[in-house]
DNA sequence: ACCCCTGTTCGGCG
DNA sequence: CCGCCGAACAGGGG
């Protein structure tokens, strides 16, 4: 489920718990989603805390609460948050439960390729910190840009494109989506674009970032018709433009979907 | 039953 | 040594 624009949805789940105090923390920590983390701490440093604010950057979701303490959740492939009635009994794979009076908030992720960390400091984590500047940022420069595929040049565009390091929050539909839109061939070496596709490329990357923001990211909605994303799944999926069938193919490990009239 | 999957990490190999 | 690629992680849905 989660790229940047659902990544966003989801942090906005744990909104109905703003401002209360955190009376019980549930979880089990011998499971995969606690990997590197020290759940000891996190268990006694959130007790009695109030939850502040949330913030999200690329796939990655950063919790706030009193006394210092800081909460980073990945949703992975199949994370998600959500809220439950304050006695709500959890499932087998809700495998952290923030109790509060009036709810709890709940992150469940079936497949645990995602990951809670903690961090109970002054200053913001050091794994936020180190997240790369977002693609709708000012930081995402057509510069910037250049610089990423020089240094990856000789991968496929396509797997350049999934790379957090330098497209935070990008995953494979979007990816998809934004090399439809610049007219570029999945395949393409990321140093082989010419200036007028890596200017394409820049354009498409912060219009699908924001475009999605503002559909997925804000209630959930779908993006418009004309998008190649719903399309892309279907056997006999076809380009919204030329209305021909899409090809698809396994590349840097993902299968990819793109029109063979629109890019090349 | 079988195949596929909106993600990341790690080890092998060129 | 660098960097790409496939496998592995694990469960659910079509």
């Amino acid at each position: 489920m989660p790229e940047l624009a659902e990544v966003e949805y989801a942090r906005k789940r744990w909104n109905p718990g703003l401002g209360d105090e955190l009376l019980a923390v549930e979880l089990h920590e011998k499971k995969r989603i606690f990997r590197g983390t020290d759940t000891r701490a996190l268990r006694r440093c959130l007790v009695r805390q109030k939850f502040l604010r949330s913030e999200a950057r690329g796939k990655q979701m950063l919790f706030v609460f009193s006394g210092d303490n800081w909460l980073g959740i990945h949703l992975g492939m199949s994370g998600n948050l959500r809220t439950e009635p304050a006695r709500f009994g959890p499932g087998v794979h809700d495998h952290l439960v923030l109790r509060q009076g009036e709810r709890a908030l709940v992150f469940r992720d079936a497949r645990q390729f995602g990951r809670v960390r903690f961090h109970h400091g002054k200053e913001t984590p050091p794994w936020w910190n180190a997240i790369a500047p977002e693609v709708h940022s000012r930081d995402f420069s057509k510069s910037a840009l250049r610089e990423f595929l020089r240094r990856h040049g000789r991968a496929p565009i396509k797997a350049v494109l999934l790379l957090q390091s330098g497209f935070p929050g990008i995953g494979n539909w979007m990816a998809d989506e934004i090399l439809w839109r610049a007219h570029i061939v999945p395949h393409r070496r990321a140093g082989e674009l010419s200036e007028k596709k890596l200017i394409a490329l820049w354009r498409s990357t912060r219009f699908v970032s924001l475009a999605s923001l503002r559909t997925i990211g804000r209630d959930n909605s779908e993006p418009p018709r004309t998008w190649l994303l719903h399309d892309r799944w279907k056997r006999e999926g076809k380009c919204p433009k030329h209305k021909i069938k899409l090809r698809r193919e396994t590349i840097g490990g993902r299968t990819t979907a793109w029109c063979p009239r629109c890019q090349r």
